[in-house]
DNA sequence: AAGTGGTCTAGACCACCAT
DNA sequence: TGGTGGTCTAGACCACTTA
């Protein structure tokens, strides 16, 4: 059935890639939730009326972009943000002995404001639109290493309070998945070097002047799509910034 | 013929990964140098008896690691070092309006020395084996944005010399390739926050105590195994490291 | 034992590139 | 026109998980 899915479709693109875009579009609409199965292969093939192997092309490109995560023998399940993925896929920071340890999060502000022009282009927002800005004091074994300032759109997390923020059980990610359906699968992030503001030194332990890693990140849901800015300040006396690029 | 590459073999992989082995194998020993095309994929399924669709498997896993290049109609080629793929895959540092440039090379030292402990665990030597370190300064536009110290083990590169580094015609990476047949395929980075002493300060034309990022890097050929040591000091007044993760 | 994903095959047809 | 990689199919068998 090589054309069954296209007719009507305008722009022309591999099976795979359509097929790719159907159950991206189930998991937006939440037809299948994070840490739930999809239906198997062979029931993909059928709903989709394409053979196992353009189904496994499809899924194969998910799993690489660790949207979804295949068990062999069990099945294939759409990716949740555990503390694990959290550790290994969007928490870049460890130990300068490179051992990787869990942040412990406490809210240290949680504002309402309006979007600049800046945060509205990188958040695809108009200039003035509300949003959320939290500040986070991240400790690593108990030591304030990391200052975060998250900024995210009001219209996404309109019931958002600080309540709810601050007595989430899980980590951010999870948070913004549970409650509002929405799964942060990419991240971008720019670094610099800079010195710390009286401020952030305070917050810190560490005195004015001494230099921090600044991280500013833009992270996205499916499609690319904006979802979260975050600045982080960190103190990287004793602990790094990890990159590895190359391999497959 | 399933089997017929496993005869002999005491670990079972997969068949594809098994051709990955000999394919890679076949970079390591120069039997394809960076540039020329492999055969083609019908002939590559003759000489190692599996069908086409493993072969693509394994090319395929081997263009997801960048180091080979599929195109359409021509043939599959060992990736080089031009420009290009190093500007995209092992440059990371961009202007802050997001502009990549090429970086401009000065070297400004060229010495022998002995590894100590740490160098010689990163690069798989023994302490006290000989090494190669090279200092240069890098100007974007003209402007000295970064410092390198390199260090190279000497039996690698064992006819290395500054006249030969220095009046290289393109890239230090394409140099260690079209000389020494080592393709740079892998690198891991670990980055920090620093400030500027007083000879990377004057090199750089900042003043002393201005933040810099201080990348360490370790360069990788095939199989993983460690090549060069690279710290870098960036000025990121202007420029900034940008990292991008969960994109298949 | 039944169901899932994982591997491998063989062959068809298409899109692209060189000549 | 002939050769290359790109897509898609259909089916076989294996490895693993669960019940």
């Amino acid at each position: 059935m090589n054309s069954a899915l296209r007719t009507g479709v305008e722009t022309f693109a591999p099976l795979y890639i359509e097929v790719k875009r159907l159950i991206t579009q189930g998991l937006i609409e939440a037809e299948w939730e994070p840490g739930s199965a999809l239906p198997s292969e062979t029931r993909l093939a059928q709903r989709y009326h394409v053979s196992i192997g353009t189904i496994r092309r499809a899924v194969d490109e998910l799993v690489a972009e660790q949207i979804l995560v295949r068990q062999q023998g069990r099945g294939t399940f759409v990716a949740t943000h555990d503390p694990k993925r959290l550790l290994f896929h969007f928490f870049h920071i460890v130990r300068s002995d490179g051992v990787k340890q869990l942040p412990e999060t406490e809210t240290l502000a949680f504002e309402r404001d309006r979007a600049d022009t800046s945060i509205a282009r990188r958040l695809n927002l108009l200039p003035g639109e509300r949003v959320i800005r939290i500040r986070n004091l991240l400790r690593l074994a108990g030591e304030p290493i990391l200052l975060d300032e998250i900024v995210l759109s009001q219209a996404r997390f309109p019931d958002l309070t600080e309540k709810i923020f601050r007595e989430r059980d899980a980590t951010v990610y999870a948070l913004y998945q549970t409650r509002y359906g929405i799964n942060i699968v990419r991240a971008a992030e720019r670094l610099r070097a800079t010195i710390a503001e009286r401020a952030s030194a305070r917050l810190l332990k560490i005195p004015p002047g001494a230099p921090l890693l600044e991280i500013n990140r833009t992270a996205m849901t499916y499609h690319n799509t904006p979802v979260e800015l975050r600045k982080s300040l960190v103190n990287t006396a004793e602990h790094e910034y990890w990159s590895d690029f190359g391999k497959g």
